[in-house]
DNA sequence: CACGTTTTGGACAGATCGATACAAAATAGG
DNA sequence: CCTATTTTGTATCGATCTGTCCAAAACGTG
């Protein structure tokens, strides 16, 4: 009975979540994201309600492109926990020499969220949360794996070791932004691993 | 001749710094430029030329108060090179612990400028480049002693260690504004410490 | 084919943005 | 005390921001 929409909505979603993912929230102007979807004004207030709206569906949708994607790596238990740790950071490095304008990364959205927003915007602050969650949750597991076979020779706390891995992702993630190439990212990832 | 300044230059830089520290260049509008200094539009202009150009001021001021207290405590010769980096954590971590609210740390301002505006301001990226030049071969340059003197026995090369560290820095930075607490920064610290 | 419903485009509203204009106030030197 | 010079407060500029309004277009259905 009602008038289709003339466009996916997946697809718009994910051209304002890389519009927001490249030049963050205050930067992204609407017209941007009309720019960037292709749609006008009123289908994307009509679909999405709010720029703020938008920005939060874009979040979520790239924690969970992201995260389960790299849940899947470390939940692989075919492979190590070691290998499952190396293949994370391969991973990670291969999405960041994908993502590059003018030699340097894009960073990560939820690096980019937690940096620009989380201080004044709660409920993006909970949302980029939750993600940390259940990253560091796989994390943690997997290296009680590995200590468990004594695999990993660190006798640290696995949560810990944990945070320790997420902080140099982030990390990782930065130095990216600021233009390290990627033989600098993989030493840094492989010093990491090393430590554990 | 002229009438003179009724406020201090340094003293305004100062509220600049810390407005842009905390909330960002986009969030910062020059109103709440005026209001942290309690200076008047046309005294900020008159003085700054535009808000760009006091943001740019601000970081150098940011970059030359922490760095170079920084590098002081890396070129400290009385102490071994391990003391060295375990003081710069320290001060890290106690500067974080310094700048929090909401339970948040605000971060440092090179890392949210690398974040927010490395990728579309060449000016503000040179001044966060060559920050980082700095403090990396400090870190070099120390990780070396400590390699010399046996203290450290990772066999990498200390220019990748440096970045290492550098990294871990930063993802320390992101952690604390994603809401992490003292104990867990120390703690990252220790692990990437233990690494070396 | 006509009706009901939704989408769509374009104009526009209200607020805020960074920056400027200008006159009054203030000061050190003559 | 007067003058030259700069600062300062206020008003305001034009641009841009997010979000709304409304009429016309487009579709599925009876």
């Amino acid at each position: 009975m009602p008038r289709p929409k003339a466009f996916d909505e997946e697809q718009a979603l994910d051209a304002a979540m890389r519009t927001f993912w490249a030049n963050g929230y205050e930067a992204t102007s609407t017209e941007d994201l009309c720019r960037a979807t292709g749609l006008g004004r009123s289908s994307i207030y009509n679909t999405f309600t709010s720029k703020h709206e938008l920005f939060k569906r874009a979040l979520v949708r790239y924690t969970n492109l992201m995260t389960t994607s790299q849940l899947a790596l470390l939940e692989d238990e075919t492979r190590s926990a070691k290998d499952r740790l190396h293949d994370l950071f391969d991973a990670i490095i291969a999405g960041e020499e994908e993502n590059r304008r003018d030699d340097r990364g894009l960073g990560c959205l939820t690096v980019n969220t937690t940096v620009e927003l989380a201080a004044r915007d709660r409920e993006a602050a909970e949302l980029v949360a939750r993600d940390q969650q259940r990253r560091l949750d796989a994390l943690t597991t997997v290296i009680g794996i590995g200590q468990r076979d004594g695999e990993l020779t660190s006798g640290r706390d696995p949560a810990e070791l944990a945070r320790f891995l997420n902080a140099v992702i982030a990390g990782m993630r930065v130095a990216g932004q600021g233009g390290a190439d990627i033989p600098t990212l993989r030493a840094i990832a492989n010093t990491a691993l090393d430590a554990l």
